[in-house]
DNA sequence: GTCTATAAGACGATAGAC
DNA sequence: GTCTATCGTCTTATAGAC
């Protein structure tokens, strides 16, 4: 048993430990606001090393976003996707996923490519680049959910728009719960966002026959307060 | 004609060009990237002086998040209202404008105070407090558009929430315009939400006919295209 | 690949004259 | 209220031995 066994677990590279330290901080505190001299302390390896494997904090930064797209798939996906097969709610599996972030941090922290979004994109191009493909990659998994839901969303809705809708609506509500340090506009726009896809859906389902609506929409309000208020 | 008459307009006060500057690169560079020393150049004002109004630099964003409650009304709601008198029209109006801060910057502006939540809400609790007192500012106004549509939307829908998920989808699509550096996602977005509150409003007209449903969704897509792609 | 020491400058904030 | 000069500190990044 070597130390590079893939059973052994040996201290990471500090390679590792470097990309693994500036995820964490740049999560926590941003990127401006954190000093080169936290991610040494943290990762426990010196600046020598650290200039040895990247030429300046910002390729450093590229390095942690590129670890992000690899992290998707074990870290958001698979969790959210082992708790149901259903794919139209594997989209709200993921959905929670943030929100027990938001609970288990206070909502103190939120999406860190979305952090890093609106603190980089203006500031360096390759950045800004990395974070879009991560966004899409997040993006292409939803809509990977929505085509997989087949009949059950009308033909007519564009499901490229709809995975980009639901994007817009994590996102935005997670800044929301941050800011107001409340879980409330978190739960509001994902219970709305709920509310909208039992819409389409029931419009798919039964497309001439309306007379049922109103009792419809009394089910999908309380289908609504069982999936946000847990 | 004193310096001090309303009706003239000399140079504003070293407080008010220091707010006013202070405002501009917070919202260009974001709070830790933007230097003292840069405040000071484009307000014309020297370090003293600065450090006579403000104790610190985060006192100065204060000023600044202060100032944006009061611009509200004046630059983002009342020019949204003229445009016209249509309580619901009025809150897409409001979208519209950000959508043009959107195009005029090519992707690269959006809104101050969601860039400034997600960067300062961790860093200090007075910060984050009048962030979300901005947020709670623009939530109230389009609740207000939404009171005011009275019986177009139906009865059990709530006001309050609807308000919390429209600012939802306006940060998060102005999040990832600027990621991608791309109107789609704004479109996209305001384009759903367009078709979710013309899903209520026909629910509020008729409430048990439901046999015209497959027009009515194909018309209110056809307006989300008159607004999302002017 | 890793270590220590340090360069070179930017940073927020202050002192004290006017 | 405004001015200039400057204080310590912190910053990213490098040099050169091992």
């Amino acid at each position: 048993m070597t130390a590079t066994a893939k059973t052994a677990k040996p201290k990471p590279s500090s390679r590792k430990r470097l990309v693994d330290a500036a995820r964490e901080l740049f999560w926590l505190h941003g990127y401006e606001a954190t000093a080169v001299a936290e991610i040494l302390e943290r990762a426990k390896v010196n600046a020598g090393s650290l200039y040895y494997y990247f030429k300046t904090k910002e390729e450093l930064l590229l390095a942690v976003l590129e670890n992000y797209i690899e992290l998707l798939e074990p870290e958001v996906l698979r969790p959210a996707f082992e708790a149901t097969a259903d794919p139209l709610e594997r989209i709200f599996a993921i959905l929670l996923g943030y929100r027990v972030l938001l609970t288990m941090t206070e909502c103190r922290q939120g999406c860190p490519i979305g952090n890093l979004a609106l603190e980089m994109s203006e500031k360096s191009e390759p950045v800004r680049e990395l974070i879009a493909r991560n966004f899409e990659n997040w993006r292409l998994a939803v809509r990977r959910c929505l085509i997989d839901a087949g009949p059950r969303l009308p033909g007519d809705v564009d499901r490229d728009k709809l995975a980009t809708f639901i994007l817009t609506v994590m996102e935005g509500s997670v800044m929301l719960a941050r800011a107001s340090r409340s879980l409330d506009a978190y739960d509001a726009a994902v219970a709305m966002l709920r509310d909208y896809i039992a819409r389409l859906t029931e419009r798919a389902a039964r497309p001439i026959d309306g007379a049922l609506r109103p009792a419809d929409a009394q089910e999908s309000e309380r289908t609504n307060r069982e999936e946000t208020e847990p």
